[in-house]
DNA sequence: CAGTATCCTGCCTGATACTG
DNA sequence: CAGTATCAGGCAGGATACTG
């Protein structure tokens, strides 16, 4: 049923680690640099970001283009491949406003009952 | 952005630990058994199974019921949140069938680039 | 600015053995 | 059948300090 070929990592589907899905989301619009990445990333570490970066350029969900110029800038952007990558996460995200409060709700009540 | 108040642990949209979106779609038609679920999840050990089923179990995805008669049964069936988790299951299986060679690709060119 | 280098901790996952 | 108990390993994630 479940092949053995299948193997989690490497499933995006899940959309990788903590923090690909947002990433993902904050490069939508427009590449990005590295520090603009760390603002709505708020509590991300350098070492986490560039983590995150680098396996979600190796996967090509991403590219990285380095501008040499008077301050050294690096320009993050998404792939075709990291832009269909949109269409799942936004089915996740609705689905998750839809059913926020009944998740809470089942979670409070599941805890009640366990401790 | 992203508020601090959505913490990934209580997002199932990542569909949970490493076997939840399995089991959703194992019950997708119907009830099933412990032992019925040990089958198609090839490898997975009682405990590990227990644990995933403990937690969907609290976050109200499914219900566990005890059949007591000749020989013990205990059934596991989607709630209608549970199964509601289907759409943006499917939404993440299509991408991935779609995707699956361009990301198999990409994965094997970045690691030829850094090892 | 855009990272690296180290160290550390907790969780996830699993193997193995045992129980009502 | 449907679990529980115990132990162990690995890796993701993060704190902190340093670099070209």
């Amino acid at each position: 049923m479940f092949d053995t070929v299948c193997p989690t990592d490497l499933m995006p589907i899940r959309v990788g680690d903590k923090w690909t899905g947002m990433i993902i989301r904050c490069l939508e619009h427009a590449p990005r640099r590295f520090s603009e990445l760390r603002v709505p990333l708020r509590g991300i570490t350098a070492k986490v970001l560039t983590q995150s970066l680098r396996t979600m350029e190796r996967d090509g969900l991403i590219t990285r283009t380095v501008v040499t110029g008077p301050a050294r800038q690096v320009h993050y952007e998404l792939t075709p491949l990291g832009r269909s990558l949109l269409v799942p996460l936004n089915a996740m995200c609705a689905w998750a406003e839809e059913h926020w409060d009944a998740l809470i709700d089942a979670r409070e009540a599941g805890l009640s009952r366990t401790g």
